[in-house]
DNA sequence: TTGTAGGCGTTATCAT
DNA sequence: ATGATAACGCCTACAA
């Protein structure tokens, strides 16, 4: 990998000059210009960021740390981000937190290592004691799909989308719901809210959260879904499409009605939807808006643009209606 | 940022002892080790990369390209990656190339500024000439899940799994083939040989290859499935999941039954092919494997361990047979 | 227009 | 055991 200092020598003029030329800065003499240019291409000079950034320039580099790439939401995300990143001259180091505050914090120090400019952060959690140590970190930052509250964030209401599902099972007369994801959710609290809102007693109707674990959670399903079978119908609300196509394995095995005995709702709208048969319903979420937004946003913060105040865009969500909740007339009637 | 000078001055010792402390490896007076590691604790000292890289020490830096990572089958091999860089110290830089060449030399461009130790690279083409362009590169680089001849390489074999096609859908009684797919691919040389083994005209059952080209696309999916009504069933052999499904979806609007009239086979076994209905029949590539194996690779070659020769891990596929092309007994008998 | 020199944060080699 | 000091590749005054 040939230096500014090689070429300088190869073309017979100081480093400075050749460091001038390559960055096209101040005016040099164009027989210099050439040569040097010149030699720069026929050896492919790649100017090292490491040694630039050393100097105070930026590094370019953006952490994009999610909590599991292999969602299809956030590889769409991810995509997107990547895409506008390059746009922009910045590079993504990728980093997979699988959920897991303690591998969060590990990647967040190894950005800061690096130097990198900002982070696109997928959190783990959004609670504020845990917020409060994520800015302790101190790098710029914005929060993508999840609301910080006192970090930026571009992100939509969880809260109202889940109250949003909790609208439309009540409304294809369902009685009976299950919710299925882990830990904090405001997509819970919005969807039980909702339903206390319209007369269901959340808490006789057994409204159940159900943890990733495996082989309890099919277990624990499907002792639900026994407690329920006296009611008019349950309606199945999972935090996200991957886990709602769990679920519906498992009623596919048990040779439940979808969704004749039992509706199901699944959350981010991913391609997979309209496979599934029968096809998910979902809420959609501005999948290019977020991505866009959030690049936009920790640009500015780089460049220490309206940093002043923590800026956070929320933006609409969607339900999208599928056969997997869509009652049919003479069930309804 | 705290850096080792700004520690040094603080603790009253040379930065040179700083380091020392912080690398740990010389010995150092106790005392002086306590009060410079407390220092570093209290203001969260993080080592420089970029300054550590200048002198002549790794940067740690992995270069990921990939040319979909939207696609289920990259999200998981760069999931699996990444987990297995991370164990090792690595970081991931990703890159999407769209399947664009011209992305994917500027993206291995960028990673050579940022003097990454190695890349690991799903290429956008295996043609010769290319991977000739690829080699001036001159980085530590190894290819995954295709096989570029004369650069380290994890792959399976794409024209085997192809034959492996050939002969599952030629024993479920199919006579008529359509390969769905773009560009240069061994998977669907293998599949074609084996057909004209097995005494099929390749030229007279109109194998076909469609390219990616949206609206186009369906239209000439139609076309070609009216051109062989009068077969004996047709196989169609994508050459991947996401694009089977798409196939899938254009054969459920035409309403034809699947695998009664028409077989689907897609590529690397997704979680999608067991949620399409009919569950789509795929091959199945050992995708822990493959990242583990490109990363052990790459590592090696860092170390310039066993680098004297090109080393490619052809690895085992498997092909999954699902609903959409087990025919009903009915048909076969 | 061009060259010299200092510094960015490290590591590593000398002395001391 | 510890402190200078010279790199590493680059940018940027400052001087010429």
């Amino acid at each position: 990998m040939i230096t500014m200092t090689e070429i300088a020598k190869l073309t017979g003029v100081s480093q400075a000059t050749v460091s001038r030329v390559l960055n096209g800065n101040i005016s040099v003499n164009t027989e210099v210009k050439k040569k040097v240019l010149d030699c720069a291409k026929e050896h492919n000079y790649q100017p090292n960021i490491m040694a630039q950034s050393l100097v105070g320039i930026q590094t370019f580099i953006l952490g994009m740390v999610v909590t599991d790439i292999s969602n299809p939401f956030f590889a769409e995300l991810v995509k997107v981000i990547e895409s506008e990143a390059a746009t922009r001259g910045y590079t993504l180091m990728l980093f997979n937190t699988n959920y897991d505050k303690e591998r969060e914090k590990k990647y967040l120090d190894i950005l800061k290592r690096y130097r990198a400019d900002g982070v696109l952060l997928v959190p783990v959690s959004d609670e504020e004691s845990y917020v409060e140590e994520l800015k302790k970190i101190n790098i710029p930052m914005v929060s993508v799909t999840l609301d910080l509250k006192t970090i930026d964030s571009v992100y939509i209401s969880h809260y109202d989308a889940g109250a949003k599902v909790a609208n439309h099972l009540l409304g294809m007369g369902f009685d009976s719901f299950i919710f299925v994801g882990g830990g904090e959710d405001e997509k819970e609290k919005g969807f039980i809210n909702e339903l206390r809102k319209n007369g269901i007693d959340t808490d006789k109707y057994h409204f159940t959260i159900l943890e990733k674990l495996g082989v309890d959670y099919k277990k624990t399903l499907i002792k639900r879904l026994q407690e329920e079978e006296q009611s008019d119908g349950i309606g199945i609300f999972a935090n996200n499409d991957v886990e709602a196509l769990k679920v519906l394995e498992v009623l596919k095995e048990l040779k439940i009605n979808v969704p004749q005995d039992v509706a199901l709702v699944g959350f981010d709208n991913t391609f997979i939807c309209k496979i599934a048969s029968p096809t998910l319903t979902s809420v959609a979420q501005p999948i290019e808006e977020i991505g866009r937004l959030g690049v936009e946003r920790i640009v500015e913060l780089i460049r220490k643009e309206n940093q002043d105040q923590c800026v956070r865009y929320q933006l609409d969500t969607r339900l999208i209606t599928r056969a997997s909740t869509i009652m049919s007339k003479k069930r309804v009637s």
